[in-house]
DNA sequence: AATTAGCACTCGCCGGTCAGGAGTGCTAAT
DNA sequence: ATTAGCACTCCTGACCGGCGAGTGCTAATT
C-alpha cells in the first residue's frame, strides 16, 4: 500500500525539488544521497521515489534519466513553506531603498516596482495598476486646447490622473467650464469613481439639471472624459527570463512574449487576485492560461487604507525559487502598501 | 580590374538580396538563375558574385555555401531603392482604419501607433514621444491631495499631460495656489517648455519676485513640477521578431531584448534622427549600438506645424523587407502627422 | 519487515564515420 | 566574354558504438 506522506518522504520530496530548483537537471537517487548526506542508500531512495513518482509528485523524462518534480509536487511544497521566513536582510534593502528613490508621478512608481521586482527576484516582476473605478474622486478640470478640443483631467484622492481628449460639437466659452467644473467637483467629490457613476445618473434624472442647460451639459461632458478602457499593467525585466535553461527552447520563449503583448488574460488573473488578500500562487497549469504553461506567478494585494487597491507579483518559471520569491513579494507589497498609505 | 557596378552586377545583387531576404538562406549561383529566368550560365554569375564578395558585397558562410549580402550590400540596396513606391493600397488601409481609433488620450495615440507599426510590418513597431520640452506650455494647476502632498499638472497646447506628486515643507492654503497657478500660467503661456526654463531664471531674479514671497514661492515648486526624467518611448510587436528564422539562436535574442528594456541608448539614437527629417535607415552596425548587431532600424519623423516633434519607426533582422517597410513607416509618420495637426 | 548491495538493463549523449548534395573555383573550350 | 566540365570543399543527416548516469529487480543483510 502506498502511504501517503510520512516524515521521509516529505523529507526526500523536499530534497529533490529543491536540487531540481537550483540545477534545473533530473535528479537521480545518487545525487539526492550525496548533496543531503542521507543516511540512506540510493537504493531506498530509489524505492521512495518510485512510490512518490506513482502518487504523482515525480515523473521521469525517460526511464533512465533522473526525476524531475510536478506541478502537484510544487504545490505540495509550496503550501508545506507556509513558515514562510521573511525575505533576506539584502533583499529588503534594497526593495526598501528602491520604493524611496520611487519619486515622481504614480504611474512612474508603479514602473518602479515592477523593476525592483525582477530585479530582486531575478525573474519578471508584473504590477496592475489600481482599477481607476476604485479609486476616490478628487477634482476634475477641463482644459481648451485649440479649437474644438477640450482636455479633461480627472484626478484621484491617491493624486492618480486620467486624462482624455474630447472633440466638442461647438464650443463652450471658458467661464462655462469652470461652472461646469465646479458643478461636478461640488456633486462627487469623496466619492469612488465606481459610485460616481450612478450618482451621475441621478443626478441627470434630477429635476434641476433639467432646468439647467448647463448641469446637463457638465454631466454629459463626465461621460465622455471616464475612460473605461482597460487597465494598467506593468511589465519589467522580460530579459531576466531569458536566461533560464528551460528556455534554450524558443517556443516556450514565445509563448510567454505573446501572454505578456495581449495583456487582457494576464490582467484578468491578477484581477481575480484582489478577491483573496495576501499572497497567492499559481503554478503551471492552476492559472488555466496556456500561454502560462510552464510558468508560475506569485502575487500579493497592496492596500491603501482599508479598501486593496491593486495586485503586483513575479512570473517565472514554474521551477522558481518560492522560498526566495514568496518573501520578495510579500514584502514589496507591504512597501507598495506603505508607500500609498503615506498620506 | 574590378569593374564597380556595371548594369549586370547590379542585377545579380539585388537578385541575391532580394532572394536572401525571403529565404533568409545563403544563395548560390544556380538558385539565382532559375529563380530570375537570366540567360546567363550558372558559371558566369558565379565570377561576378565572386567580384562582388571581393568588392565587400557578398559573404560566404563557408566555401561551399552560396553567399549572403553584407551590410553594404543593403545599403547599397537601399540607396538605389530611393524610387521608393508608396505602400500597398491594403497597408495604407490598415494603417489609415487604426489611426482613426486612436481616440483617447495622447499617450494612447502612441501606443497604438506602435502597435500598428508592428502588426503591419511584422517586425517591432517604436515610437518616441515628443520631448516633452519641445512642447508649447499651456497651462498649469496644483491639486491639494491629503496633508502635504501636492499634485502638479503640466498641460501643453497638444494636450499632452506631465503630472508629478510633490512633498510640500509646509501645508500652502488654496486659494495661494491658484494665486501661483495664475501667475505661472500668465507668464509662460505660449512658450515651449524650454523657453520656459530660461524665463523663469530670468524671473527669479527679477525684483518683482523678490518682493512677493509667494510668486518666488510659485517658481521654486514649477521647478520641482517640471519632470526632465526620460522621454517615452513605445516599443511593441516583440513577439513578432521571434518568428524571424535568426533568432533561433537564444543569444541574439537577449541582446535585443536587453537593449529593448534599457531604451535609452535606443532613445538617444532616435534623437539624433530628429536632426535629420524623413526617413533615416541604420543598417546593422551603422547605429554604433552592439545591442542592435544584425539589426536594422527604419525611422521617420513626425512633425506638427513647422517643428518636427518626434520619430517613429521599425526594427527588424537587417534582412528586413525594406522595400515594404520603408513605405510603411514613411504614411505611418504621414498619417501621425496629419492626426496631430487637424487643429 | 525494512534496508541495502549487486547487477542487468535502458537510454540519452557524444564523437566518429560515411554518403549525399549544394556550391565553388579553376581550366579549357566556345 | 561566356560557358561547360570537373575536381574539390564543406555542411547535413544518418548511422553506429561506447560511455555514464540512473533505474528496477532480486537476493542478501540487519
Amino acid at each position: 500500500m502506498l502511504e501517503p506522506m510520512n516524515n521521509r518522504n516529505r523529507q526526500i520530496l523536499e530534497a529533490i525539488i529543491e536540487d531540481y530548483i537550483s540545477t534545473a537537471e533530473p535528479i537521480g537517487s545518487g545525487a539526492i544521497r550525496s548533496r543531503h548526506g542521507l543516511s540512506l542508500s540510493s537504493a531506498t531512495i530509489r524505492n521512495v521515489m518510485s512510490d512518490l513518482e506513482e502518487l504523482g509528485f515525480l515523473a521521469s523524462p525517460h526511464t533512465s534519466a533522473g526525476r524531475i518534480p510536478t506541478e502537484k509536487a510544487y504545490r505540495f511544497y509550496v503550501d508545506s513553506l507556509l513558515a514562510v521566513r521573511s525575505a533576506d536582510r539584502s533583499e529588503r534593502d534594497e526593495i526598501r531603498r528602491r520604493c524611496a528613490v520611487a519619486g515622481r508621478d504614480v504611474e512612474g512608481v508603479f514602473r518602479e516596482i515592477s523593476q525592483t521586482l525582477s530585479s530582486v527576484s531575478h525573474y519578471m516582476g508584473i504590477v496592475a495598476a489600481p482599477r481607476f473605478t476604485a479609486h476616490i474622486f478628487r477634482q476634475i478640470e477641463f482644459i481648451r486646447l485649440g479649437g474644438r478640443r477640450l482636455l479633461a483631467i480627472l484626478v484621484s484622492q491617491s493624486g492618480s490622473v486620467q486624462n482624455r481628449i474630447i472633440e466638442l460639437q461647438e464650443e463652450i466659452p471658458a467661464e462655462h467650464l469652470t461652472k461646469m467644473a465646479n458643478y461636478l467637483n461640488s456633486i462627487l467629490t469623496g466619492l469612488t469613481i465606481a459610485e460616481v457613476k450612478s450618482r451621475i445618473i441621478a443626478e441627470m434624472q434630477s429635476e434641476k439639471s433639467n432646468y439647467d442647460s448647463l448641469m446637463a451639459d457638465a454631466l454629459k461632458l463626465w461621460q465622455q472624459s471616464i475612460d473605461n478602457g482597460e487597465e494598467e499593467i506593468f511589465i519589467e525585466g522580460q530579459a531576466n527570463i531569458l536566461d533560464q535553461p528551460e528556455f534554450a527552447d524558443v517556443q516556450q520563449m514565445k509563448n510567454i512574449f505573446r501572454a505578456i503583448e495581449q495583456k487582457s488574460q494576464l490582467l484578468s488573473l491578477l484581477d481575480s487576485c484582489i478577491q483573496a488578500p495576501g499572497i497567492n500562487i499559481f503554478i503551471g497549469s492552476e492559472s488555466h492560461l496556456n500561454s502560462m504553461s510552464g510558468m508560475s506567478l506569485i502575487t500579493s494585494t497592496y492596500v491603501s487604507g482599508k479598501n486593496t487597491l491593486g495586485v503586483l507579483g513575479v512570473i517565472g518559471p514554474t521551477r522558481m525559487g518560492y522560498s526566495k520569491v514568496i518573501p520578495i513579494v510579500d514584502y514589496t507589497a507591504k512597501m507598495l502598501t506603505r508607500l500609498l498609505t503615506v498620506d
